[in-house]
DNA sequence: ACGATCAATGTAATCGCTTACATTCAAGCT
DNA sequence: AGCTTGAATGTAAGCGATTACATTGATCGT
């Protein structure tokens, strides 16, 4: 603060009125000479320019003379240098990071969609950093705030959930958000995805169709979840439309791996009478369901159908194969990139994307024998 | 460059000496008064005290008086304050951050990995960035130099492919660097892995002990991939133990997914006579090769052995289970994180660190009938 | 031939933070 | 009483980059 910048509220008390004090001798380096990191300065140095010359050979390269982009060009070869991305951040107010915010990696579904969105963000000159939260909101805050700590020019949220204390702070910094894989954001930003609640809906008006009425539920851990919240209420509502009741000891909700799910659809099959059909909350369930009926020689689908939600590359491939919503991931990603790009540039972006899943019939699933 | 120091090589050619040429009405600040984004000095005007007093309070809240620091405390929350970890990282030459680099996120081996270490330097209070390679030489070079770029503290490798260039680079900087997955690194950097070829002779060996004779490698693409490349000359090597050829035929390289796995078993089987054990690049192969085996009618085992590696979560509940070479992933991981933490503090750390792998029998290997 | 114009560089302020050093003031010691 | 000591703050110099503005020649029109 060596200029006193008109300062608005202007309360600043106990201000000697000492005045440039600029006693030239009195300074010395901080750190001895630092070792082997050089800067622009060095590079300047050796390419015999001055400092505001490298910076513009690297980033406005038109603008400098053949001869003497090559000179910098070998300078920065020769000193090995590595422009300081935070300094650059520091000066520029733009970090060229896109955050995002994850439940985990360790789910095929949003490994797939992160890889996606990177590659896109990779294409237009972003880098990605990524946060999970592991399904905890104040973990979610804390990696958000992280994140615009570290300068991020925005942040792509998966779903929706988001303590109040984080939206206000990022409305206050006007940061641009999207969420995706929820048809609407409480906090009024850009949404890419779909209504969960309906999709399921629809899946269990299929399994209804094909003559089911013992209808079980494997679903997520619907805590601080809003889409496993929302897929769940997506059974209760299609089967309430027939009148179809849907009992506790016919919902499990259990973490998204094959242990839980197995032991998931082994409760949900010790009841009398057992469900003919099992909705899963996603294709990991789906899947340890899957396994732990061949276990206990309950074949399906003949004896039961079991129905995914994700539609993850292994569905195609699992013995049978997997009935399930297909989710279009990567376009989501994808397009949840696209719309932060634009609302970063300043653009104007449409409030909800929805992009479409549909339900793929494979071998999973048949009629009620 | 107000001060000239020192300089090394002085040809500081056109130096016009004017000196301090300071008019103090002439400066305007670069940007009107910017937005929201409040910073030290804001909250050091409304809390009335110093920037320093605020940074004391941030980074060593015990020198300053409780008095201030709740009036600073408050000042923050008021103005929703979030320190740049820019501007930090540049003042203090530290980011708290290390880099990793793996070949991909959509790989469950990596995923584990990854969350294993996040949540191990999480507790240490550093923060992670991950930068994925897809198995490019070229990429991982410039996503680790992205990362130097912003300023990690340290980098941890996925196995040690790593150009030259790139290596020249981390040396001079001097920037402390582990590798995982593999028993050795070229460039001196500590180790925590296993001998990958050594393992994979082992399994082989297990096979041959099963009486296999017609044996078969499913393997991963090997090109810039040293693990897949040690994975495919342990079964070579084993088998050349034992004076067995493995003709042309017998080996087929595929990427790691279960189409091109499935795709990869057909043409194995496609040979005459068809192989009776099959051994494969990690358990995303060996577990598309199962559901191939499974469609085609071939029992596993009782006409075909398959052998897996790696031992994701799935292994153990396929059906039947898959027989597979254990990695501890999560553990190589942590202990990786622990090296390199070690190193960033200054401490001397073992060169290698060996992890233990183990053949994990399971119902997908079995004699040969 | 000479000032206007323009393209290519240089100078130095600035971004937000930390921290060495200076300052202040009260307590402790002789 | 005078001096040392030390704890609690403040002042301002960097960290490494960008960029507004100043400067310098060369080119060009008349």
């Amino acid at each position: 603060m060596k200029s006193p910048r008109p300062a608005s509220s202007a309360r600043q008390s106990a201000r000697p009125a000492v005045g440039p004090t600029v006693r030239p001798g009195s300074r010395a380096p901080r750190a001895a000479r630092k070792s082997t990191v050089a800067t622009v300065a060095d590079v300047a140095r050796v390419a015999q320019v001055s400092s505001a010359t490298v910076s513009r050979a690297l980033n406005q390269p038109e603008v400098v003379r053949a001869e003497l982009r090559q000179r910098i060009e070998a300078a920065i070869v020769e000193l090995g240098y590595v422009p300081d991305a935070g300094a650059r951040a520091l000066s520029t107010k733009r970090s060229g990071t896109i955050g995002a915010v994850i439940p985990t990696i360790d789910n095929a579904i949003f490994a797939k969609g992160i890889e996606a969105l990177q590659k896109y963000l990779d294409g237009q000159g972003y880098q990605l950093l990524v946060a999970v939260t592991e399904y905890d909101l104040d973990v979610e805050s804390r990696q958000a705030l992280d994140l615009v700590a570290r300068g991020v020019d925005g942040l792509i949220f998966m779903g929706n959930s988001q303590l109040p204390a984080l939206a206000a702070l990022l409305k206050r910094r006007a940061l641009p958000c999207v969420h995706v894989g929820v048809p609407n954001a409480p906090s009024g930003a850009p949404v890419v995805g779909f209504d969960n609640q309906a999709a399921a809906a629809r899946a269990t008006r299929f399994v209804l169709d094909l003559g089911h009425r013992e209808i079980a539920m494997l679903a997520g851990i619907t805590k601080d979840n809003d889409r496993a919240r929302a897929r769940l209420g997506g059974v209760r509502q299609a089967l309430k439309e027939v009148r179809l009741p849907l009992p506790a000891h016919r919902v499990v909700e259990k973490p998204y791996n094959l242990a839980a799910a197995r032991e998931g659809l082994r409760e949900l099959l010790a009841h009398n009478p057992p469900p003919t059909a099992v909705l899963c909350g996603n294709d990991v369930l789906a899947f340890g369901a899957l396994m732990e009926a061949a276990r206990q020689k309950v074949k399906v689908p003949r004896d039961l159908s079991i129905v995914g939600f994700d539609d993850l590359e292994l569905a195609r491939h699992l013995e049978p194969a997997l009935t399930t919503m297909h989710v279009p991931t990567e376009e989501m990603w994808r397009v949840g990139g696209e719309r932060l790009l634009a609302m970063i540039h300043g653009e104007k972006v449409p409030a909800v994307t929805e992009v479409e899943v549909r339900l793929v019939v494979r071998e999973s699933t048949a009629r009620v024998s």
